[in-house]
RNA sequence: GUGAGCGUAGUUCAAUGGUUAGAGCACUGGAUUGUGGUUCCAGUUGUUGGGGGUUCGAGUCCCCUCGCUCACCCCA
C-alpha cells in the first residue's frame, strides 16, 4: 500500500484565502469603481492564446519569448501559449473584432492570471494577477497624463500612499536608433569596465545597460547620453506636453533617464510606479505608449497607451498597512434543544433576508460551547434560543465586546440590528 | 538558468553526536444545572521533507534528491 500522495500547489503559484481575499476583493471593486469613471469598459479575453502572437508582440529576443512562456501542443498540433501579459491579447481583441470603427479613443481593462515560468522570489509568481488597462486611438500626451491621474486616484482610493511615479521618454523607431549609437559609441571606450550581463547586453540590448544594478556600471554611465536629449521634434513635443499635463494634473512624478522597458513594443512614454515597501521586485504598475503594434497586428495605424499592475504586488502593501478589517457575523445565534434549533434556523432565514450574517449553533453542543463558538467567530451578538424562551415568545441577545445584554420579542428580530448600528 | 539560506507537532521554535525528540500558541474536554474572552487543570498531535552513507550511536556530520525562502537574471 503506497501512502497517500501530498499534493501541493505548483511552484510559483498559490491559493488565496481569507483574510487576503479580503484585500483582493476591495482592490477589484475599487478598479472597477474608478475605470469606469473614466470610461474604460471591461474586455476578456482568452488566457491562452497562438504563441506566435506573443512571439511576435513582445519581442522574440526578451526573456519573457526566449524562455518564460508556458508554450504547449494542442491535440491539434496548435501551439499554444499561456499569456505571459495581456497587451498582446489586447491588441489581437482589438484588431480581431474591428473595434477601431468605434469611436476614438476606445478604453478597456481586464484582469486575470499571467503566466512566466521564473523562479519565484518575492513578490514574484509563476501565475500572478495583473489589472491591465489599455486605451486605443489617442497619440494624445494628455491621454497619457489622464490615465496616470487615474492610475493615481485607483491606487490612493486602495489605501496605498507614498508610491512612486517615475517617467522617461524612449522615443519612437525614428529617433531611439541614433540615441543608441550614441550610447554604444559612450559606452565602446569603458567597455571592459562593465559587468559581463552588461558587455553581452552591449550587443543584444544596448537600452537594458541604462537600469543595471551592478556599481561599476553605474558609475561608467554617469556621463552617459540621456535618451531624453535625442528625441526628434515629435517625440520631444510629446514628452514636454505629458509633463506639462501631469502637472496640471497634479501627478507627482521624477523623471528617471535611466529607465527602459523589457518589452520591445514601446514607444515614447514609460512609465513606473514603485514601492520602497517591497523586495527586490518592487514595481507595483508599468506601462506606457506603443504606438506601431496595432498596425504590426494587421490593423490600422493606432497609437495606444497602456500599463498593468501587478495585484499581488499591491495586496502586499495593503496587508503591511493597518486596519485591514475583515467581514465578521452580526449575529449567532446560540440555541439550547432541540425545538429551539429548529426556530433559531427560521430566524436566521429572516435576518439573512435583510442582508445580515447570521450563523446558528447546534443544539448538540453545549451552551458554553457555542458561545466560545461565537465569539471566535467574532460574531457582534449573540442571540439565545432555550425553552424559557421560546415559551415567552421572546429572545435574548448579548453584545459580546462589552458583555451588554437583555431581551426582545422574537416578533421583533428584525429591527434589532438596524436600532444598534 | 545561476547563487545563498532553511526544512523538527496544525503553527512559531528548542534539543554540546548519547536514554523514551520538548515548550509556547492553537485545538479538544473539564472547573455542579443555560453564558464567550482572562485564569486553572487535563488531553491529542511527529516516518525530525525523502533516500543513502559515516558511526557503537545521527534531528545533529557527509552525499544525493525534493520542497520552501531570498537574491541575481528579468519583470508586474
Amino acid at each position: 500500500m503506497c501512502p497517500a500522495e501530498k499534493f501541493r500547489a505548483p511552484k510559483g503559484m498559490r491559493d488565496v484565502l481569507p483574510p487576503d481575499i479580503y484585500i483582493w476583493q476591495k482592490l477589484e471593486k475599487t478598479a472597477f469603481e474608478v475605470l469606469s469613471r473614466y470610461g474604460f469598459r471591461e474586455m476578456r479575453t482568452p488566457v491562452v492564446e497562438s504563441t506566435a502572437l506573443f512571439s511576435r508582440g513582445i519581442g522574440e529576443a526578451t526573456d519573457i519569448v526566449e524562455k518564460e512562456m508556458y508554450t504547449f501542443e494542442d491535440k491539434g498540433g496548435r501551439s499554444l501559449t499561456l499569456r505571459p501579459e495581456g497587451t498582446a491579447s489586447a491588441v489581437r481583441c482589438y484588431v480581431e473584432n474591428q473595434l477601431y470603427n468605434l469611436p476614438s479613443p476606445q478604453k478597456y481593462y481586464y484582469w486575470g492570471p499571467m503566466f512566466r515560468y521564473e523562479r519565484p522570489q518575492a513578490g514574484r509568481y509563476r501565475q500572478f494577477y495583473q489589472l491591465g488597462v489599455e486605451a486605443f486611438g489617442s497619440d494624445s500626451p494628455a491621454l497619457d497624463a489622464e490615465l496616470l491621474s487615474m492610475l493615481r486616484h485607483f491606487l490612493l482610493k486602495s489605501g496605498l500612499e507614498g508610491l512612486n511615479f517615475q517617467i522617461n521618454s524612449i522615443g519612437c523607431r525614428a529617433c531611439r536608433p541614433d540615441f543608441i549609437k550614441a550610447l554604444l559609441e559612450y559606452l565602446g571606450a569603458g567597455l571592459e569596465g562593465l559587468c559581463a550581463d552588461c558587455r553581452r547586453r552591449y550587443s543584444a540590448n544596448p537600452l537594458r545597460i541604462l537600469d543595471c544594478k551592478a556599481s561599476g556600471c553605474q558609475e561608467l554611465r554617469k556621463g552617459a547620453p540621456r535618451v531624453t536629449d535625442h528625441l526628434c521634434d515629435g517625440c520631444h513635443d510629446h514628452f514636454d506636453k505629458f509633463q506639462h499635463y501631469l502637472k496640471l494634473l497634479d501627478v507627482p512624478f521624477s523623471l528617471n533617464h535611466e529607465m527602459v522597458r523589457g518589452l520591445d513594443y514601446y514607444t515614447r512614454t514609460t512609465f513606473e510606479v514603485t514601492s520602497e515597501n517591497l523586495g527586490a521586485q518592487n514595481a507595483v504598475t508599468a506601462g506606457g505608449r506603443y504606438d506601431g503594434l496595432v498596425r504590426e497586428f494587421g490593423g490600422p495605424d493606432t497609437p495606444a497607451f497602456g500599463f498593468a499592475v501587478g495585484m499581488e504586488r499591491l495586496v502586499e502593501l495593503l496587508r503591511q498597512a493597518p486596519g485591514q478589517d475583515v467581514p465578521r457575523p452580526g449575529i449567532f445565534i446560540a440555541v439550547i434543544g432541540e425545538r429551539a434549533h429548529s426556530e433559531a434556523l427560521l430566524t436566521a432565514e429572516v435576518l439573512r433576508a435583510d442582508g445580515s450574517w447570521v450563523e446558528v449553533g447546534e443544539h448538540t453542543a453545549s451552551l458554553k460551547n457555542q458561545l466560545r463558538k461565537a465569539d471566535r467567530l467574532s460574531a457582534e451578538y449573540v442571540f439565545i434560543i432555550g425553552d424559557e424562551e421560546l415559551d415567552a415568545g421572546s429572545i435574548k441577545w448579548k453584545r459580546l465586546s462589552d458583555s451588554a445584554s437583555g431581551s426582545l420579542p422574537a416578533a421583533g428580530v428584525r429591527s434589532f440590528l438596524s436600532g444598534r448600528r
